[in-house]
DNA sequence: CGGCTGACGTAAC
DNA sequence: TGTTACGCCAGCC
Protein backbone atom coordinates (compact mmCIF):
# COMPACT_ATOMS: atom_id res chain seq x y z
CA UNK A 1 0.00 0.00 0.00
CA UNK A 2 1.68 3.24 -0.83
CA UNK A 3 2.09 6.06 1.78
CA UNK A 4 -0.74 8.24 0.53
CA UNK A 5 -2.95 5.08 0.26
CA UNK A 6 -2.57 4.90 3.68
CA UNK A 7 -2.66 8.41 4.90
CA UNK A 8 -6.03 8.50 2.66
CA UNK A 9 -7.37 5.16 4.16
CA UNK A 10 -6.85 7.11 8.43
CA UNK A 11 -7.99 10.35 7.51
CA UNK A 12 -11.17 8.29 5.86
CA UNK A 13 -11.56 6.58 9.09
CA UNK A 14 -11.62 10.04 10.96
CA UNK A 15 -14.97 10.11 13.07
CA UNK A 16 -17.53 13.03 12.49
CA UNK A 17 -16.84 15.96 14.65
CA UNK A 18 -13.26 14.65 15.37
CA UNK A 19 -10.20 15.51 14.03
CA UNK A 20 -6.10 14.73 14.12
CA UNK A 21 -2.78 15.39 13.14
CA UNK A 22 -0.52 15.09 10.39
CA UNK A 23 2.16 13.75 12.75
CA UNK A 24 -0.39 11.50 14.34
CA UNK A 25 -0.75 9.75 10.97
CA UNK A 26 2.73 9.95 9.56
CA UNK A 27 3.52 7.92 12.84
CA UNK A 28 0.84 5.43 12.40
CA UNK A 29 1.48 4.51 8.97
CA UNK A 30 5.13 3.98 9.59
CA UNK A 31 6.46 7.71 8.90
CA UNK A 32 7.01 9.23 12.53
CA UNK A 33 9.21 12.08 10.83
CA UNK A 34 7.56 12.42 7.67
CA UNK A 35 4.72 14.75 9.05
CA UNK A 36 5.46 17.18 5.63
CA UNK A 37 4.81 14.26 3.54
CA UNK A 38 1.42 13.78 4.84
CA UNK A 39 0.33 17.23 4.75
CA UNK A 40 1.62 16.53 0.51
CA UNK A 41 -0.52 13.59 0.08
CA UNK A 42 -3.41 15.70 1.94
CA UNK A 43 -2.82 18.32 -0.54
CA UNK A 44 -3.23 16.55 -3.99
CA UNK A 45 -5.67 14.28 -2.63
CA UNK A 46 -7.68 17.20 -2.65
CA UNK A 47 -7.97 16.79 -6.60
CA UNK A 48 -7.83 13.40 -6.97
CA UNK A 49 -9.47 11.73 -3.86
CA UNK A 50 -12.49 12.78 -1.66
CA UNK A 51 -11.89 13.17 2.17
CA UNK A 52 -11.85 14.63 5.18
CA UNK A 53 -8.97 16.51 4.86
CA UNK A 54 -10.51 19.45 7.15
CA UNK A 55 -10.37 16.89 9.95
CA UNK A 56 -6.35 17.05 9.62
CA UNK A 57 -4.63 19.87 11.23
CA UNK A 58 -1.31 20.24 12.45
CA UNK A 59 -0.16 19.37 15.95
CA UNK A 60 -1.58 22.63 17.89
CA UNK A 61 -5.07 22.00 16.30
CA UNK A 62 -4.44 25.21 14.01
CA UNK A 63 -6.16 25.54 10.30
CA UNK A 64 -2.75 25.54 8.82
CA UNK A 65 -3.99 24.09 5.39
CA UNK A 66 -7.42 26.48 5.16
CA UNK A 67 -5.89 28.27 2.82
CA UNK A 68 -5.61 25.19 0.14
CA UNK A 69 -9.40 24.83 0.52
CA UNK A 70 -11.51 26.49 -2.25
CA UNK A 71 -13.10 29.70 0.63
CA UNK A 72 -10.77 31.15 3.04
CA UNK A 73 -13.20 29.53 5.14
CA UNK A 74 -14.13 26.65 4.20
CA UNK A 75 -11.99 24.34 6.12
CA UNK A 76 -13.45 26.00 9.29
CA UNK A 77 -16.97 26.07 8.08
CA UNK A 78 -17.21 22.35 7.53
CA UNK A 79 -15.27 21.60 11.09
CA UNK A 80 -17.73 24.14 12.74
CA UNK A 81 -20.36 22.16 10.58
CA UNK A 82 -19.49 19.36 12.78
CA UNK A 83 -19.81 20.76 15.96
CA UNK A 84 -15.82 21.63 16.49
CA UNK A 85 -15.33 25.21 17.75
CA UNK A 86 -12.54 27.33 15.45
CA UNK A 87 -10.59 30.69 16.89
CA UNK A 88 -8.53 32.52 15.33
CA UNK A 89 -7.60 29.49 12.80
CA UNK A 90 -7.46 27.03 16.34
CA UNK A 91 -9.22 24.61 17.41
CA UNK A 92 -10.87 25.05 20.90
CA UNK A 93 -10.77 21.62 23.17
CA UNK A 94 -8.43 20.32 20.64
CA UNK A 95 -7.33 17.73 23.31
CA UNK A 96 -10.95 16.66 23.63
CA UNK A 97 -11.45 16.46 19.94
CA UNK A 98 -8.47 14.87 19.08
CA UNK A 99 -9.03 11.56 17.83
CA UNK A 100 -5.40 9.66 17.44
CA UNK A 101 -5.06 6.63 14.64
CA UNK A 102 -2.76 5.03 17.28
CA UNK A 103 -5.29 4.69 19.80
CA UNK A 104 -8.07 3.45 17.67
CA UNK A 105 -7.12 1.70 14.53
CA UNK A 106 -4.84 -0.46 15.97
CA UNK A 107 -6.23 -3.48 13.78
CA UNK A 108 -5.49 -1.34 10.51
CA UNK A 109 -1.65 -2.22 9.86
CA UNK A 110 -2.47 -5.86 9.25
CA UNK A 111 -5.31 -5.10 6.82
C1' DC B 1 20.93 14.07 -10.61
C1' DG B 2 20.81 17.91 -7.27
C1' DG B 3 18.48 21.52 -5.10
C1' DC B 4 14.13 23.69 -3.58
C1' DT B 5 9.53 23.43 -1.63
C1' DG B 6 5.89 22.25 1.62
C1' DA B 7 -1.25 21.20 4.79
C1' DC B 8 4.77 19.18 10.02
C1' DG B 9 7.31 18.05 14.32
C1' DT B 10 10.97 18.14 17.42
C1' DA B 11 15.21 19.67 19.44
C1' DA B 12 18.38 23.11 20.36
C1' DC B 13 19.55 27.76 21.48
C1' DT C 1 9.22 31.29 26.22
C1' DG C 2 9.99 32.52 21.22
C1' DT C 3 12.98 31.50 17.20
C1' DT C 4 15.83 28.80 14.35
C1' DA C 5 17.49 24.64 12.39
C1' DC C 6 16.96 20.40 10.57
C1' DG C 7 14.94 15.77 9.20
C1' DC C 8 11.58 13.83 6.53
C1' DC C 9 9.98 12.34 1.52
C1' DA C 10 7.60 13.02 -2.84
C1' DG C 11 7.33 16.44 -6.87
C1' DC C 12 8.94 19.78 -9.65
C1' DC C 13 12.30 22.37 -11.96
Amino acid sequence: MDFYEKVYSVVKQIPFGRVTTYGSIAKYIGHPKSSRTVGWALNVSHYTKIIPAHRVVNRSGILTGKHHFQGINLMQQLLENEGIEIEENKIKNFNIIFWDPNMNLQSFKTN
